[in-house]
DNA sequence: CCAGCGTTATCTCAAAAAAAGATAGTAGCT
DNA sequence: AGCTACTATCTTTTTTTGAGATAACGCTGG
């Protein structure tokens, strides 16, 4: 069964004509019998009366209904990728629990306003996941820290962070090592890039990592930081929108230490649907108008 | 884009490679190749990752959705014709109101309990009404009095019946002509065989079709027939179903104008949708049963 | 009842497409 | 680095499709 056998057989069906039928689908009458005859072979059964008027049988009303659903589908399909204008469909993103909480909130809002049909998707993890997810196919993209070392993928510097040490007191300098010992830190389960830098920074001040909790939450982690549980390592921007609800002090870092990029991820942009083609095509635009203001300031 | 196409992306999604997709549907690594490359063509986009492992791509499994309820509703139009043993879909059918009240019944539910699949609609109208409705494929088949003079019709004599004269008292001999001029007549609305009947009777009497008043249920009329409002004139069977709850009394006619016949109409047998098919199968059994019986007794 | 008109079925040929096989190229694995 | 298993490409054969010409059919009006 053909989808083109079908569109000629709904022709038919709706024109009452092979001839009309012909004419709307630019072919000629002896393709429509053709087509029509071989649906009738391949179904046994006659779906259009011949005789008198040209109109469909019980079964060939019966057959209608399905090749509808068909065409339908298939029109949709279409139009999914071939849609000009409007995508729509799905847009399943990856990123980090900081990233998520600082950085895309407005990017997913500009997006939904020029995209309203794009169901969005957020799924939230550290870097080593998301990149799990994206090479699954789980998700469509992903903003993970540090640049990705598999080839053939599409890469986007998307934000540059500076790593902040952040506590429950005011801090001029550095803790000393001893209290940084005597301290628990907090960080992202497992696989979260900004943990490496904790162990980076508490090894070059000749501590072993020592407690380690983990947490899953941006919101949970500050608490506990708050309540003088230790200490964490984030984004200066993400600390700075949470410091007056928590009560949190930072203290900057090395610069070999502090400063990390966000890169946006995703398969090659041939494999890329619509949706996701738009997001990427808004990001980078955002992007570099984010570099025109740094280097205008 | 063909169904063949899509099946085979279908394959390659779930199985993960072309050559397990080429062997699932019994072809060749090349023709999947080809396949899958012109969907991508025809789409604009990559759908399946050839590096490394072979899967969809964010726009692959788009498609997957849509692909699936193509290749569903394809499955579902095949079975509804091919499917072995148990029909589906729908049934229309049409029948006089006489027909409907005595002899259909049995018949549904006989029908029903071996074809639970199948979703039976009934409409109820006049013969010439039922005529129409079939010819202009409103209904798949139809129960109506008197052969149809149409060609390439399959007909079949499904009932004999026995038309009698219906009123309120009981009678023995037939009214004389005045009392009938003097009475009304019940019929079902325009385009009634009985009515013809009717009027036929009343003709043989000498007197001229005087009041004749119309219904549209059976239930009605025969409640004005007992209600002492006139006569009418119905099938044996159908009145003997009902004499007690109405209280109603019964007077042989002459067997030229008594004697009626039923007939199951359908178009020719190759429109048959499988329902229609096995509806007609049973019909026939069950009048050659009852006509073993008659032949019995 | 028959001729004329419009319609569908059939036939034919050329062109296009699909299927299958052979071969080359590529990625992952040891 | 070489082996293995996979996909892409190329080529040939076969099948299918599309379009035109023509025959057959079924209405309709005289």
């Amino acid at each position: 069964m053909q989808l083109k056998s079908l569109r000629l057989f709904m022709a038919v069906a709706e024109t009452g004509s092979f001839v009309a039928a012909a004419k709307r689908l630019h072919t000629v009458q002896s393709n429509v019998t053709t087509h029509i005859k071989k649906l009738e072979e391949e179904l046994g059964v006659q779906l259009i009366h011949r005789a008198g008027r040209v109109r469909p049988t019980s079964a060939g009303l019966a057959l209608v209904e399905y090749a509808e659903r068909m065409l339908t589908a298939h029109d949709e399909a279409v139009s999914l990728f071939k849609g000009q204008e409007k995508a729509c469909g799905r847009l399943r993103i990856g990123a980090m629990e900081t990233t998520t909480a600082l950085r895309l909130p407005p990017i997913l809002a500009a997006y939904h306003a020029a995209q309203p049909d794009v169901d969005i998707q957020l799924k939230t993890g550290p870097t080593a996941e998301l990149v799990e997810l994206l090479l699954n196919g789980q998700v469509d993209c992903a903003f993970v820290a540090g640049r990705l070392e598999h080839s053939r993928s599409h890469v986007l510097k998307a934000f540059s962070e500076e790593l902040v040490l952040v506590g429950s007191m005011p801090m001029t300098t550095m803790p000393s090592s001893q209290a940084l010992l005597a301290s628990a830190f907090m960080a992202f389960r497992q696989g979260c890039s900004y943990r490496q830098r904790i162990e980076l920074l508490l090894a070059s001040y000749g501590v072993n990592a020592g407690r380690i909790f983990e947490f899953g939450s941006l919101d949970a982690m500050l608490g506990c930081v708050a309540a003088g549980m230790g200490y964490t390592v984030l984004p200066r921007g993400t600390v700075d929108a949470h410091k007056h609800r928590f009560g949190i002090h930072t203290l900057a870092l090395p610069a070999s230490i502090a400063h990390i990029d966000t890169y946006f991820v995703a398969p090659e942009p041939a494999t890329w649907t619509p949706a996701l083609a738009s997001f990427a095509d808004m990001l980078c635009d955002a992007v570099v108008v984010d570099e025109l203001n740094l280097t205008a300031s």
